[in-house]
DNA sequence: AATGCTGACAACCGCCAGATT
DNA sequence: CAATCTGGCGGTTGTCAGCAT
């Protein structure tokens, strides 16, 4: 098996981008647009790996990108999001308009780390220094978090509290992930039933009109982890406006995982889908809650 | 002035997931 | 269904400027 490599190495630039290789690669995008980056180098004149063509582009030459220091409420949010999705650089990226994901990556390696270290709190963890450190530490270590996890390996219940789980009931996380999922399973998939008595015109426009609410609920949904982020009203417009592509179809998911570790209360209440501090909706068969305290609680 | 150290950031590398063949 | 391709992501490295000695 094996994979081709990407690109001819041995006929390609590599290090430093030119003045020349940047406008080529300018005029190039902007005549056709981002496209296949597997051709383009060829396409463009440009003697240069697709992948490196793209990273330059995204990350140096995007006519959106802000250039600049990162301001207070930036860092600020880099944090939150940080403590809310891990490395999940992307992501936090999707969250800072103008900022690239490699950006936001140095300057947290770089800034951030430093200044979370300085307030006495582990850059990693977002939780205090001393608590890891301490006496205590085997009692921090055995708090797991699975933050830096990809989505789907996401131990679903990371960040819950075991003082409240006497059966230990934590990997039963999915009998809660429905009241949030059903939302989007009930409206977002198209798997509608149509009764045999209908005519075909009528189960079309049933099912068009089924579509038509799933959409809606999906949008309410959106509205709901957009608000379970808690980001400010620049950034929950940004959330809107991108809520398109891959990267915030995984995140749909991501401040659901987000908000296991953020809150003391039911989740269904963190996602606004109730009231009260804990509902029904959250208690297992045991007659337990499952709710999240904060990681830094 | 020369050297070494450190911080900042651009770029590369390897891996993965989804799409395509 | 397996092999392959492609875009994307996160971790790491390389390079350079600024500063201290």
């Amino acid at each position: 098996m094996g994979r081709s490599p990407c690109c001819e190495k041995a006929h390609t630039n590599k290090g430093a981008w030119t003045k020349e290789e940047d406008q080529r690669l300018i005029d190039y995008i902007r005549a056709h647009g981002e496209g296949c980056w597997r051709s383009l180098p060829k396409s463009a004149g440009l003697l240069r790996c697709g992948k490196s063509c793209r990273l330059r582009w995204i990350n140096y030459l995007h006519p959106d990108l802000k250039r600049g220091n990162f301001t207070e409420e930036e860092d600020e949010l880099i944090i939150k999001l940080h403590s809310l999705l891990g490395n999940k650089w992307s992501l936090i990226a999707g969250r800072l308009p103008g900022r690239t994901d490699n950006e936001i990556k140095n300057y947290w390696n770089t800034h951030i780390k430093r200044k979370l270290i300085s307030r006495g709190v582990d850059p990693q963890t977002h939780r205090p220094l001393k608590e890891i450190a301490g006496p205590n530490a085997n009692a921090a270590a055995s708090h797991l978090d699975f933050r830096n996890s990809s989505p789907p390996s996401f131990p679903v219940a990371a960040g819950i509290t075991a003082v409240n789980q006497p059966n230990n009931d934590v990997h039963n996380f999915a009998t809660l992930q429905p009241k949030t999922e059903s939302v989007e399973d009930a409206n977002c998939t198209s798997s509608g039933t149509t009764t045999e008595e209908e005519p075909p015109q009528l189960q079309n426009r049933r099912q068009q009109q089924q579509q038509q609410h799933r959409q809606e609920a999906c949008e309410i949904s959106e509205l709901n982890l957009e608000l379970s982020v808690g980001l400010g009203p620049f950034q929950a417009e940004s959330t809107r406006l991108s809520f398109g592509n891959t990267a915030e179809s995984k995140l749909q998911q991501v401040p659901f995982q987000s908000a296991m570790v953020t809150q003391a209360v039911c989740l269904c209440c963190h996602l606004g889908f109730q009231s009260n501090g804990l509902c029904g909706n959250c208690q297992n068969s045991n007659g337990f809650y499952r709710y999240y305290r904060p990681m830094d609680s």
